[in-house]
DNA sequence: AGAGCAGGCTGACTTCGATCAGTCATCAGC
DNA sequence: GCTGATGACTGATCGAAGTCAGCCTGCTCT
């Protein structure tokens, strides 16, 4: 049974595309080897022409790009069952680096093996393609994000947005979350400073809407919050399968 | 000669996945209707259920959403030869809205005839993919535009990448192009108030390094102008076949 | 000819968030 | 029991960009 490791890509694909069993074991042969990392050495290298791709079985990472100037943006954390560098071997340059924010295990995906099991499988393409949709739709949140909310409703945004994605792959609810990310990870990701970051935790924990100490996120009122932060969660909804 | 007209997709999809004879006429049969827009009235509206999808023949057109205080934020701007809504009618759900900014042709892609395009040429799905991670890369350099950059350096890059883009098309070159977009469409596109839009215009302008004015973008040090915005068109690039 | 309007442009003032310059607590290594 | 590193936290100051308010130009419509 070496698919019960893969259930979360398989509910993810699965959300769009009704899975067969030969396009399930298709899927399954894809990935090939395991690998573990730790935080502080780049998965994929900004620049590096990118072979492989990854999907991500535990643990965070995150993608970022660097300006030449040293300045650094997270475009997006990615939780258990994302890909990872999908875009890089796909654009066959990866124009962003990826990097553990814990330690992490994921299993490797291979170009070449995509590429022919899109031949076999053409169903894959069109599910993969999908996935890659939603991704896109959530940087694009992001962008909203940043470019028109003030510090303190991005970070609510952004907390309640992972709060959402975490509840969809069955880890933390309404309630709150563990959180292994430090106030400069999120400096970077919120186009803020890690001085800010923290002023602005604080003022949402006076306000009485979320709790940020020690790796959890405790929600306060979240019905006040997705107000506040002006929080519509279309953009990750998983939708039923429309090709069976 | 149906496909003469669509010489800006083919370009763009061939240039992932050599497209066969076959392959050319599904591409072909599936677009339908050709429909004009005008400034005004949108295409795709944030929250509909999308069915249809377009392709871009001739003007511009923009993606943005709203938030529910009325800003706006711009994700990006459509040329000819992109594709309009595609992630809409993927989701099933549009995430965003699609308003023309100049009067523009389009022709319509219906979600059945893409899905079933997918079964018939399994490689043009595999080449949407590629087209699609194409869009996403753009996406992520505008949040890093927006995340990382000052004013000045946000509108230099931006008139860059257009430059760029128009370039591969075919309009515009590194002397300069034609720009149909007002002072206000670059301010939700760039984060900015119009009236700090029109303050980076003068001040990139006494620096020398472009001035736009009247539509027209004139690049006056164009290698200047790339150091000054750490500008780095790897994002934009387009590959050779890689399936042949 | 005049009214109304969109778009470009500018000065004065305000504010949000960056920067600088620290303190404090915890933990790992020697 | 030190040393150094990391991360959370804070106050003071400064500057970039927003907001407000208004002018000017070139249109379209009546």
């Amino acid at each position: 049974m070496s698919n019960v490791q893969n259930t979360a890509l398989i509910n993810k694909l699965g959300a769009f595309v009704a899975l067969s069993g030969p396009e399930l074991s298709v899927l399954d042969s894809l990935q090939k080897r395991q690998r573990s990392f730790v935080p502080g050495r780049d998965l994929v290298h900004q620049g590096q022409s990118g072979q492989v791709a990854y999907i991500l079985r535990s643990g965070w990472a995150c993608s970022y790009k660097i300006l030449q100037d040293g300045q650094r943006q997270i475009v997006d954390f990615q939780i258990p069952g994302d890909f990872l560098g999908l875009r890089s071997v796909l654009l066959h340059i990866s124009d962003h680096s990826i990097e553990p924010v814990t330690d992490i295990v994921v299993s490797e995906v291979m170009l070449k093996d995509l590429l022919s099991a899109f031949q076999k499988a053409p169903r894959l393409a069109t599910a993969v393609l999908w996935a890659a949709s939603r991704d896109e739709a959530m940087v694009v949140e992001h962008l909203v994000n940043i470019g028109r909310r003030n510090a303190t409703e991005r970070m609510a945004h952004f907390l309640l947005e992972l709060g959402a994605r975490l509840a969809l792959v069955g880890v933390g609810s309404r309630k709150g979350y563990t959180c292994p990310l430090s106030q400069y990870l999120l400096a970077d990701a919120l186009g803020l400073s890690a001085v800010h970051v923290n002023r602005v935790l604080r003022h949402l924990r006076e306000l009485g809407l979320v709790t940020f100490r020690d790796g959890v996120v405790v929600f306060g009122d979240y019905e006040a919050l997705i107000a506040f932060a002006q929080f519509d969660p279309t953009y990750l909804d998983q939708r039923g399968p429309l090709l069976t």
